[in-house]
DNA sequence: ATATAATGTAAAGTATTATATACATTTGTA
DNA sequence: TACAAATGTATATAATACTTTACATTATAT
């Protein structure tokens, strides 16, 4: 795993659709995103991780250490 | 100004080039960012703010707070 | 003032992100 | 089991990140 981002979706009881509408993203962007399909913008990570009240290297980051 | 680059390559008297070269990428993606022209990958983010030891949060998002 | 380094700009091309739609598979629950 | 919701997958398309090359402008130093 690459990022925590089904973990947070989990602790927020969210699903892909709910998070990709609260971010204003399509829900494949999101699954993209989970399954490490491609790389998002900074922008969008921003907001994620803003919307989980995490940091983004906390977020997308978190193998390296 | 959106984001600290410019600032960040200063006090690590850094040419766009220099930079560039750092974090494996043209000299005008540098350029481009630090202008705003466009939205950079989260990793690029990542490998940016560690090289300049600071967070992403900061480098890229100061106007907000 | 002139040379040189650094930065800005532009255009064409490639790679990747992101969308939309549609359908298959898995998971949870009655 | 059967139904519904959630997730996974596929394909086509649009938008944009990024590269390369090349040249113009601005800043710095001699």
């Amino acid at each position: 795993m690459k990022n925590l981002i089904k973990v947070e979706r989990a602790r927020h009881d969210l699903t892909q659709a709910d998070l990709a509408e609260k971010l204003g993203v399509s829900r494949q962007t999101i699954h993209a995103i989970e399954n490490n399909k491609f790389n998002p913008s900074v922008t969008l990570a921003i907001k994620m991780a803003r919307f989980f009240k995490v940091t983004v290297e906390y977020l997308f980051d978190i193998e390296e250490a």
